[in-house]
DNA sequence: CGCACCTATTCAATTAGTTGAGTATAGGGG
DNA sequence: CCCCTATACTCAACTAATTGAATAGGTGCG
């Protein structure tokens, strides 16, 4: 269980609202660790009954108001623990590899349209994450960023999504000249 | 939920009992869906209760009689309809990226042992895709077998795995030199 | 000859995660 | 003025996943 501790990172990054949170999970943070907003809300409660964050209610004239976080003391500690403890093997649930597992290559049409829609998909997060990465780096490069830039930690993070992405474009792309060239040669054969 | 269908996919491969499977679930399918044996027998007896796979009992004198399942029709139905049916994004669940997030870089040292960890993880992946993968080809190349390989979704998925620890290869390299020089630095400065 | 490990599975208990709806306020567009 | 969207949550019901242990015969090792 450890989407408290991704809550602790993600809040270390700064104090923010559970909504903001959300936002934040289905942006930055979800590229490698998933979640829904009751799951975040959930979690956020059981984290200030346990004395890791504190909430502050900020009153807002022009929209609902809202509970901030922020991390406590006691929070800090329990992340710099969490980051010493061995770390599981990364868990992946894609089901469009799931169905390309099982494809049938007489009737790869419904799997060319999935992997048309993952490329797009994959293409839109890229376009996010190199958004996120120019603020960051702020006129920068790489190299000098990796080498001295103030949040480190969240740019290597960035970097591992960025190549991710980069990764499923190139295969994605494979795959749909792969099936597409393999219907060619069914039908002209 | 779509262990299910992770199931079918795996015995469309061929029939299994619910050990082999386990150990499947481990080395190849385990990249792009993870699950602990418990789930697998829960699923399978669900899957077989609901007529998408049949099971029969090997009798061993060796070692402990076993079941072993197959699909039915009913199921391979279903898993073509899967198929068609929109695929989830995919979700990750990567503590290694979570306790990077937060990493203070006055501390690494917790975080140069996970990074190489991680490493020496990623490694013994791709080797064990690498072995799978000279099976598959025997003796064509990459190329050929996109072009006419029999089992196309299964080497595709299995492209995905060896792109996917190439690139967690590469990039933890970088991520400890990142955080080895930063040290250096620091201590010399 | 005894002890640890491998095959093959099952049981019980708990925690985590998903789905779907419900509540309330405010701003903008037609 | 009404509807749609956005903010900011909350509740309830359910399904999936994890953890830890139990069972039971067979093999290999010193």
């Amino acid at each position: 269980m450890s989407l408290r501790h991704a809550l602790l990172a993600a809040l270390a990054q700064g104090e923010a609202s559970g909504y903001e949170l959300a936002k934040r999970f289905d942006v930055g943070v979800a590229n490698f660790w998933s979640a829904t907003p009751q799951q975040l809300y959930r979690d956020l409660e059981r984290l200030e009954q346990d004395g890791l964050i504190s909430a502050r209610v900020v009153e807002q004239s022009k929209r609902p108001n809202k509970r901030v976080f922020t991390v406590t003391p006691a929070g800090q500690e329990e992340l710099r623990a969490f980051g010493r403890r061995p770390a599981k093997p990364p868990a992946m649930r894609d089901e469009f590899l799931v169905k390309l597992q099982a494809v049938d290559p007489d009737d790869p049409a419904a799997m060319i349209a999935a992997a048309t829609e993952r490329l797009a998909w994959s293409r839109g997060k890229l376009a996010g994450y190199d958004k996120l990465r120019e603020r960051m780096l702020a006129g920068r490069d790489e190299d000098e960023y990796l080498r001295a830039g103030e949040q480190i930690g969240p740019y290597l993070t960035l970097m591992a999504g960025r190549l991710y992405e980069q990764m499923n474009i190139r295969w994605a792309t494979t795959v749909l000249e792969t099936l597409t060239n393999r219907r060619t040669n069914r039908s002209a054969g």
